[in-house]
DNA sequence: GTGTACATGTAATCCGTTACATGATTCC
DNA sequence: GGAATCATGTAACGGATTACATGTACAC
């Protein structure tokens, strides 16, 4: 059985991009560095991968030469490895930022939407509970995501992550309304009025 | 070595809750009628698995007593299989949905802004074609959410499904006014006009 | 001298997709 | 009779997480 793909090089999964595409800013750095990194921006828009999914890519990219490696301090294992990106490296990932490949339409989880879609399962209290939490949570998000800007601003180099971290901004923005939105719509649903029996109008 | 959890059935992972959700609204249908109805609707707000994992899910909610299965037709293989919720199924759904549990914040995967985020890499006016691209996609998105919504008005049990459809339509919507003012600031970066070889920045 | 952050890595496992295989039904 | 759609399922694989194992550096 032969493999279908061994040598075709160009089809690397999203995550592997987004890690080479945080080395191909100025600097070198370590695996710890990068999750923290990602942690703090890159997962405003798309998403942070787990510490060891990162050093996993790491090595990938290494041996397709994408990206290189060497320790700071003796040639001892478990020492603190940076990594940079290479020429090559670089190249393959240019061509797949620029390239005419569509870049895929966005996919959203959205596990609050999920359970208000099965609203009728539960206690209107506890839908409108949870949008609030939802609510306070974002309001979070919102700050780190500004913090995130505020940190980007001014440095040219990271014109695009701005652009992108504006978008971020914008989108908690547009988050916490959609949920206020929501809010109302709730208080709309048929059968929501009356969870009380003493709200009952006195009968005629 | 006593095993972590054995006789806990209440972990299961969110699209086995969701696929489990499918079914809680009145009627029995098949794996390939909830697979079109997630196309439909789900995907908005969460996401449609592929059609054979709909199969597996519904084979362990099966397993699990919370949906049960008959054929139409003769008892013979690869005919119509309908499936229902049980009532045992509809509880634990109903704890999953009510329950004190976070739900957890949504995860977004956004490829149009990764890319962005490493406009530096790209001409543009490359990054700009991207965005237009994914504008005219979220018009298309859009259209059919609001199909979705439709089909669901006017039916008293699909109250909250119209919920979550109506927050889609909103969500549809900011999505292309946050593209609009990324196209915007994509105008504004410095050094949009031409494109330069590398400079060797200097980062701090 | 202890706790926290830094730092790297392996193993087990599961989630989910793609590709494939099979066949029934419906419409022209 | 042929195409499209309906319909179910298996196998292989890869992506990604969690839990675990290990150790350093530094502040209090």
């Amino acid at each position: 059985m032969p493999k279908k793909q061994d040598t075709r090089h160009g089809q690397l999964p999203p995550t592997a991009w987004a890690v080479l595409g945080l080395l191909s800013f100025p600097g070198e750095r370590t695996g710890y560095e990068l999750k923290k990194w990602a942690d703090a921006s890159l997962r405003f828009f798309y998403w942070s991968p787990a510490i060891s999914q990162i050093y996993a890519e790491l090595r990938r990219l290494e041996g397709l030469g994408y990206a290189s490696s060497r320790r700071s301090g003796p040639e001892e294992p478990r020492t603190k490895r940076q990594y940079a990106i290479t020429e090559t490296g670089r190249e393959a990932l240019a061509e797949w930022a620029s390239g005419t490949a569509d870049s895929g339409p966005p996919v959203l989880k959205h596990p609050l939407v999920l359970r208000i879609w099965l609203g009728h399962l539960a206690s209107p209290e506890r839908l409108r509970e949870r949008v609030e939490l939802h609510v306070a949570r974002t309001e979070g998000e919102l700050k780190e995501a500004r913090d995130a800007l505020a940190r980007a601003e001014g440095i040219e180099e990271w014109s695009y992550p701005q652009v992108a971290l504006r978008w971020s901004e914008r989108q908690q923005l547009a988050e916490l309304e959609l949920a206020r939105a929501m809010l109302a719509d709730l208080a709309r649903v048929p059968g929501t009025a009356r969870q009380h029996p003493s709200d009952t109008p006195t009968p005629g």
